[in-house]
DNA sequence: TATAGGAATTAACCTAGGTTAATTCCTTCT
DNA sequence: AGAAGGAATTAACCTAGGTTAATTCCTATA
């Protein structure tokens, strides 16, 4: 993948809403990142000021207490942006990591003048309130889920909406995603299949 | 309060963000709601897909799982905008309940027809991405506290992000809304209350 | 094919917070 | 002032999930 691909999947992504964008507006340079499976893209407490888009690959946030317990807060698959939208407007430290579940490429671009650039496009600033929302209601169902919904809800819940990952990655991974030990996913997982199947 | 009131407290609401906006461009006519303490907006499972204005009074989100158990995700003081994103946006049924906590004054638009004619004006689009920002930013917060922190730590987080609701709503609502039981509450503050003071 | 190291399971035990219910404390209304 | 009804506290008990640790299972590498 060279620049202009690279160029072409991030600007693809926000015409899959159907607005009409003036890319020629943005002249900022782009950076590349390759990440290895396993590996950081930016760690908990990094800057992380940068508008990141994950061309392919897969990867979590992930977020860890003082006690040094780890808690998935979200499993992102390319093509989308990706990062903290509280560190990119506000430049606070990053209060998660994002650690690479596949190979991954990223692109990134300094958030204000990315968007110092590109506010004066209509087009954008209705992409980026989609993109929005679309982040936004994902927190709302989520918070929703872990009020109202057992782990075990959770867990199927999980099954359900990731079919794909619930075989290939780990159960730890899955376990801090419902927010409770591997070992207590062990036993809900014991559990289902005792009652039924 | 008349009419026209309420819209300027609405249209100076967007303007604290310095944006020019065109509100000439808005002929949908509002609607006025008087709420009174304990009343419900809207309840959960309800169509609330308009976008709100609070411009008087103090509101909760308050969402309950199906065994009957309320938890407040949020409280929200006029004058801002209240209401779910996603109901708004997406039509589906709402997943809380809004419900005053003094009398309170809100108007609302249909937001379907709200936005279609507001999208053209760019300083009205760059005002809702700075509202979904913050919003969404709340949301992250929010969610890092309840992985990363004890009920003891959210609860004294809480009394110091909203000293003046501490002391004013029930002790139930600040239990719910750090999403334990009262009395788990009463026995955390019986703990602070031994140790220190 | 053997083996080393992590992933998952299982079991025994622990704890934060939930549940129920009795008691006391406030308000507010008459 | 007295009564009624909710709010908070306290105590006794319960449970989901955490913790630790031993055991088994896998898979990758020699």
């Amino acid at each position: 993948m060279d620049r202009i691909q690279l160029q072409n999947s991030f600007e693809a992504y926000f015409n899959e809403w159907g607005y009409e964008i003036d890319w020629q507006r943005l002249t900022v340079p782009m950076d590349v990142h390759v990440i290895r499976k396993d590996d950081y893209l930016f760690q908990q407490g990094d800057m992380a000021n940068r508008l990141y888009f994950l061309h392919s690959g897969l990867v979590r946030y992930v977020s860890v207490s003082d006690e040094g317990k780890e808690f998935t807060q979200t499993f992102a698959k390319s093509p989308r942006i990706i990062g903290s939208t509280k560190a990119m407007v506000t430049g606070d430290h990053v209060l998660f990591g994002i650690q690479a579940l596949e190979d991954c490429m990223v692109s990134s671009y300094p958030w204000q003048v990315f968007y110092e650039q590109m506010r004066q496009d209509i087009g954008f600033l209705e992409c980026y309130a989609k993109f929005l929302e679309r982040i936004f209601i994902t927190k709302e169902e989520r918070e929703n889920a872990f009020v109202k919904h057992s782990a075990e809800r959770r867990y199927l819940d999980f099954c359900a909406s990731y079919p794909e990952l619930k075989n290939t990655i780990p159960q730890q991974q899955i376990a801090s995603y419902i927010g409770i030990t591997p070992v207590a996913l062990s036993r809900i997982r014991q559990r289902l299949k005792l009652n039924h199947v």
